[in-house]
RNA sequence: UCUUCAGUAGCUCAGUCGGUUAGAGCACCUGACUGUUAAUCAGGGGGUCGUAGGUUCAAGUCCUACCUGAAGAGCCA
Protein backbone atom coordinates (compact mmCIF):
# COMPACT_ATOMS: atom_id res chain seq x y z
CA UNK A 1 0.00 0.00 0.00
CA UNK A 2 0.66 3.41 -0.63
CA UNK A 3 2.87 2.67 -3.92
CA UNK A 4 -0.43 2.76 -6.00
CA UNK A 5 -0.21 4.97 -8.57
CA UNK A 6 -2.47 8.26 -8.25
CA UNK A 7 -5.85 7.95 -10.10
CA UNK A 8 -7.44 11.61 -11.25
CA UNK A 9 -11.54 11.84 -9.88
CA UNK A 10 -12.48 12.39 -13.13
CA UNK A 11 -11.13 9.14 -14.27
CA UNK A 12 -12.89 7.39 -11.62
CA UNK A 13 -15.86 8.78 -11.95
CA UNK A 14 -16.23 8.07 -16.00
CA UNK A 15 -16.29 4.18 -15.69
CA UNK A 16 -16.86 1.40 -13.23
CA UNK A 17 -13.12 0.06 -13.76
CA UNK A 18 -12.11 1.23 -10.60
CA UNK A 19 -15.49 -0.29 -8.85
CA UNK A 20 -14.02 -3.27 -6.14
CA UNK A 21 -10.39 -2.11 -6.92
CA UNK A 22 -7.82 -0.54 -4.16
CA UNK A 23 -6.97 2.76 -5.37
CA UNK A 24 -4.98 5.88 -4.35
CA UNK A 25 -6.34 9.55 -4.67
CA UNK A 26 -5.07 13.05 -3.64
CA UNK A 27 -7.26 16.05 -3.39
CA UNK A 28 -8.45 19.22 -1.19
CA UNK A 29 -11.19 18.59 1.28
CA UNK A 30 -14.35 20.36 0.76
CA UNK A 31 -16.14 19.38 3.86
CA UNK A 32 -15.32 16.91 6.18
CA UNK A 33 -18.18 15.60 8.65
CA UNK A 34 -19.90 12.74 10.31
CA UNK A 35 -20.15 11.78 13.80
CA UNK A 36 -17.84 10.06 16.48
CA UNK A 37 -17.66 7.23 14.74
CA UNK A 38 -18.14 7.63 11.13
CA UNK A 39 -16.48 10.77 8.98
CA UNK A 40 -17.04 11.61 5.93
CA UNK A 41 -14.63 13.52 3.19
CA UNK A 42 -15.61 15.35 0.38
CA UNK A 43 -12.53 15.29 -1.81
CA UNK A 44 -11.53 17.42 -4.78
CA UNK A 45 -9.03 17.33 -6.88
CA UNK A 46 -9.66 19.89 -9.47
CA UNK A 47 -9.90 17.67 -12.16
CA UNK A 48 -13.81 17.52 -12.58
CA UNK A 49 -16.36 19.65 -10.61
CA UNK A 50 -17.23 16.18 -8.46
CA UNK A 51 -16.04 15.68 -5.40
CA UNK A 52 -15.48 12.11 -4.68
CA UNK A 53 -16.67 10.80 -1.26
CA UNK A 54 -14.29 9.12 1.38
CA UNK A 55 -15.48 7.17 4.47
CA UNK A 56 -13.24 7.07 7.10
CA UNK A 57 -13.58 4.88 10.11
CA UNK A 58 -12.89 6.85 12.98
CA UNK A 59 -11.74 3.78 15.52
CA UNK A 60 -9.23 2.99 12.60
CA UNK A 61 -7.73 5.94 12.55
CA UNK A 62 -8.25 8.13 15.55
CA UNK A 63 -9.84 11.24 16.86
CA UNK A 64 -7.08 13.20 16.91
CA UNK A 65 -5.28 11.78 13.52
CA UNK A 66 -8.52 12.93 11.90
CA UNK A 67 -8.51 16.69 13.34
CA UNK A 68 -6.61 18.59 11.12
CA UNK A 69 -8.10 17.15 8.21
CA UNK A 70 -10.26 20.17 7.51
CA UNK A 71 -11.80 22.34 4.32
CA UNK A 72 -9.10 23.03 2.70
CA UNK A 73 -6.28 20.45 3.75
CA UNK A 74 -4.13 18.43 1.85
CA UNK A 75 -4.64 14.54 1.54
CA UNK A 76 -3.40 11.11 0.15
CA UNK A 77 -5.65 8.51 0.49
CA UNK A 78 -5.75 4.75 -0.44
CA UNK A 79 -8.51 2.97 0.31
CA UNK A 80 -11.53 0.63 -1.70
CA UNK A 81 -13.82 1.83 -4.06
CA UNK A 82 -17.40 0.53 -3.33
CA UNK A 83 -20.83 1.28 -4.09
CA UNK A 84 -22.07 4.28 -1.77
CA UNK A 85 -24.23 3.08 0.28
CA UNK A 86 -25.80 6.83 0.74
CA UNK A 87 -27.97 8.84 -1.21
CA UNK A 88 -26.08 11.82 -3.61
CA UNK A 89 -22.72 9.55 -5.29
CA UNK A 90 -22.70 6.31 -6.60
CA UNK A 91 -19.26 5.36 -5.44
CA UNK A 92 -17.15 6.23 -2.73
CA UNK A 93 -13.88 5.37 -1.19
CA UNK A 94 -13.29 3.36 2.24
CA UNK A 95 -10.01 4.75 3.37
CA UNK A 96 -7.53 2.47 4.44
CA UNK A 97 -4.28 4.77 4.65
CA UNK A 98 -4.24 8.40 4.67
CA UNK A 99 -1.45 10.49 4.50
CA UNK A 100 -1.83 14.22 5.42
CA UNK A 101 0.61 16.57 3.26
CA UNK A 102 -0.60 20.03 4.14
CA UNK A 103 -3.12 21.24 6.83
CA UNK A 104 -5.36 24.71 6.38
CA UNK A 105 -6.13 26.03 9.77
CA UNK A 106 -9.50 26.13 10.06
CA UNK A 107 -8.90 29.43 12.23
CA UNK A 108 -7.67 30.94 8.94
CA UNK A 109 -7.95 29.62 6.27
CA UNK A 110 -10.08 32.14 4.52
CA UNK A 111 -12.27 29.98 2.02
CA UNK A 112 -15.11 28.40 3.99
CA UNK A 113 -17.57 25.19 2.96
CA UNK A 114 -20.48 28.10 2.56
CA UNK A 115 -20.55 30.30 -0.95
CA UNK A 116 -18.52 33.62 -1.09
CA UNK A 117 -18.81 36.86 -3.10
CA UNK A 118 -16.80 36.97 -5.90
CA UNK A 119 -15.45 40.61 -4.91
CA UNK A 120 -14.50 38.61 -1.64
CA UNK A 121 -12.75 35.90 -3.63
CA UNK A 122 -11.39 38.61 -5.45
CA UNK A 123 -9.12 39.56 -2.77
CA UNK A 124 -7.87 36.28 -2.20
CA UNK A 125 -7.38 35.25 -6.00
CA UNK A 126 -4.35 32.93 -4.69
CA UNK A 127 -6.93 30.74 -3.78
CA UNK A 128 -9.96 31.48 -5.50
CA UNK A 129 -9.18 28.57 -8.27
CA UNK A 130 -9.90 25.57 -4.77
CA UNK A 131 -13.22 27.05 -5.04
CA UNK A 132 -15.59 24.77 -7.60
CA UNK A 133 -16.91 28.36 -9.52
CA UNK A 134 -13.37 28.87 -10.10
CA UNK A 135 -12.04 25.54 -10.87
CA UNK A 136 -14.83 25.46 -13.32
CA UNK A 137 -14.18 28.79 -15.05
CA UNK A 138 -10.37 27.87 -15.23
CA UNK A 139 -11.22 24.50 -16.55
CA UNK A 140 -13.44 25.79 -19.59
CA UNK A 141 -10.61 28.66 -20.02
CA UNK A 142 -8.50 25.91 -20.69
CA UNK A 143 -10.75 23.72 -22.65
CA UNK A 144 -11.60 26.89 -25.57
CA UNK A 145 -7.91 28.06 -25.92
CA UNK A 146 -7.23 24.13 -26.80
CA UNK A 147 -10.26 24.44 -29.53
CA UNK A 148 -9.03 27.83 -30.42
CA UNK A 149 -5.91 25.48 -31.67
CA UNK A 150 -8.19 22.59 -32.86
CA UNK A 151 -10.11 24.96 -34.95
CA UNK A 152 -7.81 26.50 -36.77
CA UNK A 153 -5.13 23.95 -37.03
CA UNK A 154 -8.27 21.73 -38.82
CA UNK A 155 -9.04 25.04 -41.06
CA UNK A 156 -5.05 24.67 -41.90
CA UNK A 157 -4.36 28.53 -40.17
CA UNK A 158 -1.15 28.58 -38.86
CA UNK A 159 -0.28 29.53 -35.47
CA UNK A 160 2.24 32.76 -35.48
CA UNK A 161 3.54 34.51 -32.76
CA UNK A 162 3.59 38.07 -32.90
CA UNK A 163 5.15 40.61 -30.85
CA UNK A 164 4.79 41.59 -27.34
CA UNK A 165 6.95 44.43 -27.17
CA UNK A 166 6.65 46.81 -30.36
CA UNK A 167 8.12 50.09 -31.40
CA UNK A 168 5.15 51.18 -32.96
CA UNK A 169 2.04 52.40 -31.17
CA UNK A 170 0.74 52.91 -35.07
CA UNK A 171 -2.58 51.05 -34.80
CA UNK A 172 -4.04 53.42 -32.32
CA UNK A 173 -6.07 50.86 -30.61
CA UNK A 174 -5.43 52.63 -27.22
CA UNK A 175 -3.04 53.56 -24.48
CA UNK A 176 0.22 52.16 -24.22
CA UNK A 177 2.28 50.19 -21.34
CA UNK A 178 5.73 51.98 -22.38
CA UNK A 179 8.84 48.91 -21.55
CA UNK A 180 12.10 50.49 -20.82
CA UNK A 181 15.30 50.17 -18.98
CA UNK A 182 15.86 53.66 -18.08
CA UNK A 183 16.58 54.60 -14.58
CA UNK A 184 13.29 56.74 -14.31
CA UNK A 185 14.56 58.68 -11.78
CA UNK A 186 17.79 60.28 -13.59
CA UNK A 187 16.45 59.89 -17.30
CA UNK A 188 18.63 60.78 -20.20
CA UNK A 189 17.92 63.74 -21.81
CA UNK A 190 18.86 65.13 -25.63
CA UNK A 191 20.04 68.79 -25.64
CA UNK A 192 16.31 70.26 -26.27
CA UNK A 193 15.13 68.79 -23.03
CA UNK A 194 12.91 65.60 -24.18
CA UNK A 195 13.80 62.09 -22.93
CA UNK A 196 16.66 60.60 -24.89
CA UNK A 197 16.34 56.78 -25.84
CA UNK A 198 19.51 56.47 -27.64
CA UNK A 199 20.52 54.30 -24.56
CA UNK A 200 17.49 52.78 -23.56
CA UNK A 201 17.77 48.82 -24.53
CA UNK A 202 16.26 49.03 -27.64
CA UNK A 203 18.03 52.15 -28.73
CA UNK A 204 14.07 54.16 -29.29
CA UNK A 205 10.75 53.98 -27.49
CA UNK A 206 8.88 50.28 -26.74
CA UNK A 207 5.84 49.55 -25.81
CA UNK A 208 3.86 46.16 -24.75
CA UNK A 209 1.52 45.11 -28.12
CA UNK A 210 -2.10 46.26 -27.88
CA UNK A 211 -2.64 44.27 -31.38
CA UNK A 212 -0.65 41.96 -33.29
CA UNK A 213 -2.59 42.32 -36.36
CA UNK A 214 -0.34 44.46 -38.60
CA UNK A 215 2.02 41.30 -38.08
CA UNK A 216 -0.28 39.09 -38.51
CA UNK A 217 -0.61 40.64 -41.72
CA UNK A 218 2.62 40.41 -42.83
CA UNK A 219 2.10 36.66 -41.59
CA UNK A 220 -0.73 35.95 -43.97
CA UNK A 221 0.63 37.87 -47.10
CA UNK A 222 3.22 34.77 -46.76
CA UNK A 223 1.57 31.86 -45.27
CA UNK A 224 -2.14 32.45 -46.82
CA UNK A 225 -3.75 31.93 -43.74
CA UNK A 226 -2.71 33.06 -39.54
CA UNK A 227 -4.04 33.03 -36.28
CA UNK A 228 -2.49 35.00 -33.47
CA UNK A 229 -3.20 34.01 -29.55
CA UNK A 230 -1.18 36.25 -26.96
CA UNK A 231 -1.61 38.51 -24.61
CA UNK A 232 -2.42 42.17 -25.28
CA UNK A 233 -2.18 45.08 -23.48
CA UNK A 234 -4.45 48.52 -23.07
CA UNK A 235 -3.07 51.30 -20.78
CA UNK A 236 -6.48 52.58 -20.72
CA UNK A 237 -8.34 53.90 -17.17
CA UNK A 238 -11.14 51.60 -18.10
CA UNK A 239 -13.25 50.71 -15.09
CA UNK A 240 -15.58 48.27 -16.21
CA UNK A 241 -16.80 44.18 -16.34
CA UNK A 242 -15.53 44.21 -19.69
CA UNK A 243 -11.72 45.37 -19.59
CA UNK A 244 -8.89 44.38 -18.49
CA UNK A 245 -5.45 45.94 -18.89
CA UNK A 246 -3.85 42.80 -19.82
CA UNK A 247 -5.98 40.21 -21.73
CA UNK A 248 -5.82 37.51 -24.12
CA UNK A 249 -6.42 38.34 -28.11
CA UNK A 250 -7.04 35.80 -30.77
CA UNK A 251 -6.65 37.20 -34.34
CA UNK A 252 -7.08 35.51 -37.55
CA UNK A 253 -6.27 36.94 -40.69
CA UNK A 254 -6.40 35.41 -44.18
CA UNK A 255 -5.38 36.36 -47.73
CA UNK A 256 -7.90 36.47 -50.28
CA UNK A 257 -10.75 36.49 -47.70
CA UNK A 258 -13.00 39.41 -48.38
CA UNK A 259 -15.80 40.84 -46.04
CA UNK A 260 -18.14 37.80 -46.35
CA UNK A 261 -15.49 35.03 -46.06
CA UNK A 262 -14.32 36.63 -42.98
CA UNK A 263 -18.27 37.10 -41.56
CA UNK A 264 -18.56 33.17 -42.67
CA UNK A 265 -15.48 32.46 -40.31
CA UNK A 266 -16.09 34.37 -37.35
CA UNK A 267 -19.62 33.01 -37.42
CA UNK A 268 -18.53 29.53 -37.78
CA UNK A 269 -15.57 30.08 -35.48
CA UNK A 270 -17.92 31.08 -32.62
CA UNK A 271 -20.32 28.66 -33.09
CA UNK A 272 -17.51 25.68 -32.60
CA UNK A 273 -16.19 26.85 -29.40
CA UNK A 274 -19.61 27.23 -28.24
CA UNK A 275 -20.33 23.56 -29.51
CA UNK A 276 -17.17 22.52 -27.94
CA UNK A 277 -18.32 23.89 -24.63
CA UNK A 278 -21.25 22.09 -24.41
CA UNK A 279 -20.02 19.41 -26.07
CA UNK A 280 -16.85 18.70 -23.14
CA UNK A 281 -17.54 20.71 -20.34
CA UNK A 282 -21.38 19.49 -20.01
CA UNK A 283 -20.35 19.14 -15.88
CA UNK A 284 -18.84 22.55 -15.13
CA UNK A 285 -21.50 24.30 -17.06
CA UNK A 286 -24.29 22.64 -15.31
CA UNK A 287 -22.52 23.62 -12.25
CA UNK A 288 -22.49 27.63 -13.45
CA UNK A 289 -26.13 27.16 -14.70
CA UNK A 290 -27.12 26.02 -11.77
CA UNK A 291 -25.13 28.45 -9.35
CA UNK A 292 -25.19 31.75 -11.35
CA UNK A 293 -27.07 31.68 -14.45
CA UNK A 294 -30.20 29.06 -15.30
CA UNK A 295 -30.13 30.34 -18.72
CA UNK A 296 -26.85 30.13 -19.55
CA UNK A 297 -27.10 26.34 -21.42
CA UNK A 298 -30.08 27.36 -23.82
CA UNK A 299 -28.55 30.92 -24.41
CA UNK A 300 -25.41 28.73 -25.42
CA UNK A 301 -27.27 26.24 -27.61
CA UNK A 302 -29.21 28.65 -28.98
CA UNK A 303 -26.27 30.91 -30.50
CA UNK A 304 -24.63 27.79 -31.53
CA UNK A 305 -27.73 26.54 -33.51
CA UNK A 306 -29.34 30.29 -35.18
CA UNK A 307 -27.83 32.20 -37.90
CA UNK A 308 -26.19 35.37 -37.03
CA UNK A 309 -27.96 38.57 -38.35
CA UNK A 310 -25.95 40.65 -40.91
CA UNK A 311 -26.97 43.91 -41.95
CA UNK A 312 -25.20 47.06 -42.73
CA UNK A 313 -24.62 49.97 -40.26
CA UNK A 314 -27.00 52.18 -42.61
CA UNK A 315 -29.71 49.49 -42.33
CA UNK A 316 -29.09 49.58 -38.14
CA UNK A 317 -29.15 53.05 -38.03
CA UNK A 318 -32.53 52.92 -39.83
CA UNK A 319 -33.71 50.18 -37.42
CA UNK A 320 -32.65 52.44 -34.37
CA UNK A 321 -34.19 56.14 -35.77
CA UNK A 322 -37.23 54.34 -36.44
CA UNK A 323 -37.30 52.39 -32.97
CA UNK A 324 -39.81 54.77 -31.57
CA UNK A 325 -36.88 53.98 -28.68
CA UNK A 326 -35.85 57.20 -26.08
CA UNK A 327 -32.08 56.63 -26.50
CA UNK A 328 -29.60 58.87 -24.07
CA UNK A 329 -27.50 59.22 -27.52
CA UNK A 330 -29.23 60.17 -30.86
CA UNK A 331 -29.09 58.34 -33.43
CA UNK A 332 -28.28 59.74 -36.96
CA UNK A 333 -26.03 58.24 -39.92
CA UNK A 334 -22.91 58.76 -39.00
CA UNK A 335 -22.25 58.45 -35.34
CA UNK A 336 -20.62 55.80 -33.40
CA UNK A 337 -23.02 53.35 -31.96
CA UNK A 338 -23.34 53.50 -28.11
CA UNK A 339 -23.77 50.35 -25.83
CA UNK A 340 -27.55 51.45 -25.72
CA UNK A 341 -27.96 50.96 -29.73
CA UNK A 342 -26.00 48.08 -29.61
CA UNK A 343 -27.77 46.72 -26.87
CA UNK A 344 -31.70 47.45 -28.61
CA UNK A 345 -30.17 45.82 -32.22
CA UNK A 346 -29.43 42.40 -30.26
CA UNK A 347 -31.27 42.68 -26.95
CA UNK A 348 -34.82 43.79 -28.36
CA UNK A 349 -34.71 43.92 -32.23
CA UNK A 350 -33.48 41.10 -33.22
CA UNK A 351 -32.62 38.65 -30.19
CA UNK A 352 -29.60 36.68 -31.56
CA UNK A 353 -26.29 37.73 -32.38
CA UNK A 354 -25.81 40.99 -34.73
CA UNK A 355 -22.68 41.26 -37.47
CA UNK A 356 -23.19 44.96 -38.26
CA UNK A 357 -20.64 45.80 -41.49
CA UNK A 358 -19.97 48.89 -43.56
CA UNK A 359 -19.26 51.38 -40.97
CA UNK A 360 -18.93 54.88 -41.87
CA UNK A 361 -14.77 55.11 -42.71
CA UNK A 362 -14.70 58.30 -40.23
CA UNK A 363 -15.00 56.10 -36.81
CA UNK A 364 -13.17 53.42 -38.08
CA UNK A 365 -9.50 52.36 -38.17
CA UNK A 366 -7.03 53.50 -40.91
CA UNK A 367 -6.38 50.18 -42.78
CA UNK A 368 -9.92 49.15 -43.56
CA UNK A 369 -10.92 48.67 -46.85
CA UNK A 370 -12.44 51.67 -48.74
CA UNK A 371 -16.19 51.00 -50.53
CA UNK A 372 -16.71 52.36 -53.57
CA UNK A 373 -19.15 54.80 -52.31
CA UNK A 374 -16.52 56.65 -50.79
CA UNK A 375 -18.06 57.04 -47.66
CA UNK A 376 -17.99 53.69 -45.81
CA UNK A 377 -15.07 50.71 -44.61
CA UNK A 378 -15.67 47.03 -45.06
CA UNK A 379 -15.62 46.30 -41.16
CA UNK A 380 -17.54 44.09 -39.34
CA UNK A 381 -18.57 43.84 -35.97
CA UNK A 382 -20.12 40.95 -34.32
CA UNK A 383 -22.04 41.81 -31.04
CA UNK A 384 -23.24 39.93 -28.64
CA UNK A 385 -26.02 39.88 -26.13
CA UNK A 386 -25.10 40.88 -22.72
CA UNK A 387 -21.43 41.36 -23.35
CA UNK A 388 -21.64 43.86 -26.64
CA UNK A 389 -18.82 43.75 -29.46
CA UNK A 390 -17.18 40.20 -29.09
CA UNK A 391 -15.25 40.58 -32.30
CA UNK A 392 -13.83 43.34 -34.56
CA UNK A 393 -12.61 42.53 -37.94
CA UNK A 394 -12.53 44.08 -41.49
CA UNK A 395 -11.39 43.50 -45.06
CA UNK A 396 -8.05 45.43 -44.99
CA UNK A 397 -7.42 48.59 -47.83
CA UNK A 398 -4.87 46.70 -50.22
CA UNK A 399 -4.22 49.17 -52.63
CA UNK A 400 -1.15 51.18 -51.47
CA UNK A 401 -2.17 54.58 -52.48
CA UNK A 402 -5.47 54.85 -51.00
CA UNK A 403 -3.99 53.21 -48.01
CA UNK A 404 -1.29 55.72 -47.54
CA UNK A 405 -3.78 58.71 -48.72
CA UNK A 406 -6.02 57.19 -45.47
CA UNK A 407 -2.50 57.66 -43.80
CA UNK A 408 -1.55 60.64 -44.15
CA UNK A 409 -5.52 62.03 -44.12
CA UNK A 410 -5.16 60.53 -40.11
CA UNK A 411 -1.42 62.26 -39.45
CA UNK A 412 -0.27 58.84 -38.96
CA UNK A 413 3.63 58.68 -38.61
CA UNK A 414 4.69 57.01 -40.93
CA UNK A 415 8.17 56.39 -40.52
CA UNK A 416 6.82 53.79 -37.66
CA UNK A 417 4.76 52.27 -40.27
CA UNK A 418 7.47 51.13 -43.42
CA UNK A 419 7.26 47.75 -43.05
CA UNK A 420 3.60 47.73 -42.99
CA UNK A 421 3.20 49.64 -46.17
CA UNK A 422 5.59 47.38 -48.55
CA UNK A 423 2.94 44.66 -47.86
CA UNK A 424 0.99 46.84 -50.45
CA UNK A 425 4.36 47.82 -51.81
CA UNK A 426 5.21 44.03 -53.20
CA UNK A 427 2.60 41.33 -53.89
CA UNK A 428 -0.24 43.25 -52.23
CA UNK A 429 -3.59 40.89 -52.14
CA UNK A 430 -7.07 41.21 -50.75
CA UNK A 431 -7.23 39.67 -47.11
CA UNK A 432 -9.12 40.40 -44.18
CA UNK A 433 -9.36 39.63 -40.65
CA UNK A 434 -10.50 39.86 -36.91
CA UNK A 435 -9.92 40.17 -33.23
CA UNK A 436 -11.38 38.14 -30.64
CA UNK A 437 -11.11 39.31 -27.17
CA UNK A 438 -10.32 35.96 -25.48
CA UNK A 439 -12.04 36.82 -22.04
CA UNK A 440 -15.37 38.40 -23.01
CA UNK A 441 -16.11 35.03 -25.13
CA UNK A 442 -15.62 33.33 -21.88
CA UNK A 443 -17.70 35.62 -20.10
CA UNK A 444 -20.59 34.48 -22.76
CA UNK A 445 -19.46 31.13 -22.75
CA UNK A 446 -19.49 30.89 -18.37
CA UNK A 447 -21.95 33.10 -17.74
CA UNK A 448 -19.69 34.96 -15.28
CA UNK A 449 -20.65 39.21 -14.92
CA UNK A 450 -17.55 40.49 -14.57
CA UNK A 451 -14.32 39.50 -16.79
CA UNK A 452 -11.87 39.60 -13.45
CA UNK A 453 -13.50 36.11 -12.80
CA UNK A 454 -12.92 34.90 -16.04
CA UNK A 455 -9.13 35.42 -16.09
CA UNK A 456 -6.66 34.00 -13.46
CA UNK A 457 -4.94 37.06 -12.09
CA UNK A 458 -6.86 39.80 -13.60
CA UNK A 459 -4.55 43.23 -14.36
CA UNK A 460 -7.05 46.61 -14.28
CA UNK A 461 -6.40 49.66 -12.68
CA UNK A 462 -4.75 49.75 -9.39
CA UNK A 463 -5.15 46.17 -9.51
CA UNK A 464 -1.76 43.81 -9.77
CA UNK A 465 -1.74 41.85 -6.54
CA UNK A 466 -1.39 38.51 -7.21
C1' U B 1 -12.00 59.60 -16.06
C1' C B 2 -17.48 60.94 -14.93
C1' U B 3 -22.12 59.53 -12.28
C1' U B 4 -24.47 56.50 -8.59
C1' C B 5 -24.33 53.04 -4.63
C1' A B 6 -21.60 50.63 -0.82
C1' G B 7 -17.65 49.86 3.30
C1' U B 8 -20.22 47.38 10.81
C1' A B 9 -17.26 40.10 13.66
C1' G B 10 -13.36 35.57 9.32
C1' C B 11 -17.81 35.75 5.47
C1' U B 12 -22.92 37.74 4.19
C1' C B 13 -25.67 41.42 6.31
C1' A B 14 -29.31 44.18 10.02
C1' G B 15 -28.69 48.41 13.11
C1' U B 16 -35.46 52.92 13.17
C1' C B 17 -35.70 60.04 14.67
C1' G B 18 -28.25 60.96 16.76
C1' G B 19 -29.25 58.43 23.00
C1' U B 20 -27.72 52.96 28.01
C1' U B 21 -23.49 47.21 27.26
C1' A B 22 -23.48 47.34 18.53
C1' G B 23 -26.92 42.35 16.75
C1' A B 24 -28.20 37.92 13.41
C1' G B 25 -27.02 33.79 10.11
C1' C B 26 -22.90 31.14 8.52
C1' A B 27 -17.68 30.09 9.78
C1' C B 28 -14.51 28.92 14.17
C1' C B 29 -13.95 26.45 19.31
C1' U B 30 -16.32 22.87 23.00
C1' G B 31 -19.90 19.07 23.61
C1' A B 32 -23.95 15.54 21.68
C1' C B 33 -25.26 12.11 17.76
C1' U B 34 -23.76 4.67 14.33
C1' G B 35 -24.19 6.68 7.02
C1' U B 36 -23.49 12.21 6.48
C1' U B 37 -24.80 15.28 1.63
C1' A B 38 -23.21 23.30 2.26
C1' A B 39 -25.24 17.20 8.07
C1' U B 40 -28.05 18.36 12.47
C1' C B 41 -28.66 19.91 17.79
C1' A B 42 -26.74 22.65 22.39
C1' G B 43 -23.20 26.05 24.38
C1' G B 44 -18.91 29.50 23.83
C1' G B 45 -15.25 33.06 22.09
C1' G B 46 -14.86 36.87 18.54
C1' G B 47 -15.76 44.37 16.95
C1' U B 48 -10.27 50.57 16.41
C1' C B 49 -18.22 50.37 12.90
C1' G B 50 -12.77 51.92 5.82
C1' U B 51 -9.17 56.33 7.24
C1' A B 52 -8.59 61.41 8.94
C1' G B 53 -10.95 65.65 10.44
C1' G B 54 -15.50 68.23 12.00
C1' U B 55 -20.70 69.28 14.25
C1' U B 56 -22.97 67.81 19.08
C1' C B 57 -24.02 67.07 26.05
C1' A B 58 -23.86 62.53 23.01
C1' A B 59 -21.89 59.88 16.33
C1' G B 60 -22.00 53.12 13.51
C1' U B 61 -25.92 56.94 12.47
C1' C B 62 -25.04 63.97 10.52
C1' C B 63 -21.05 67.03 7.51
C1' U B 64 -16.13 67.37 4.66
C1' A B 65 -11.93 65.13 2.43
C1' C B 66 -9.47 60.83 1.16
C1' C B 67 -9.02 55.35 0.39
C1' U B 68 -11.24 50.81 -1.33
C1' G B 69 -15.04 47.95 -3.91
C1' A B 70 -19.22 47.51 -7.27
C1' A B 71 -22.78 49.11 -11.12
C1' G B 72 -23.74 52.41 -15.30
C1' A B 73 -21.20 55.65 -18.95
C1' G B 74 -16.91 56.76 -22.01
C1' C B 75 -12.84 53.89 -24.56
C1' C B 76 -12.67 49.29 -26.72
C1' A B 77 -11.67 43.35 -27.43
Amino acid sequence: MGKLQRIKIVEILASDAFLSEQINVRGWVRTRRGNKHISFIALNDGSTIKNLQIVVDIATFGDDFLKPITTGACVSITGLLVASQGQGQTVELQALEIEIYGTADAETYPLQKKGHSLEFLREIAHLRPRTNTFSAVLRIRHAMAFAIHQYFNEKGFFYLHTPIITGSDAEGAGAMFQVTTLDLNDMPKTPEGKVNYDNDFFGKPTNLTVSGQLEGELGALALGNIYTFGPTFRAENSNTPRHLAEFWMIEPEAAFYDIHDNMDLAEDFLKSLIRYALDHCADDLDFLNSMWDNELIDRLKFVAENDFVRLSYTEGIDILVHSGEKFEFPVSWGVDLQSEHERYLVEKHFKKPVILTDYPKEIKAFYMKQNEDGKTVRAMDVLFPRIGEIIGGSQREENYDRLLDRINELNIPMKDLWWYLETRKFGTAPHAGFGLGFERLLLFVTGMGNIRDVIPFPRTPKNAEF
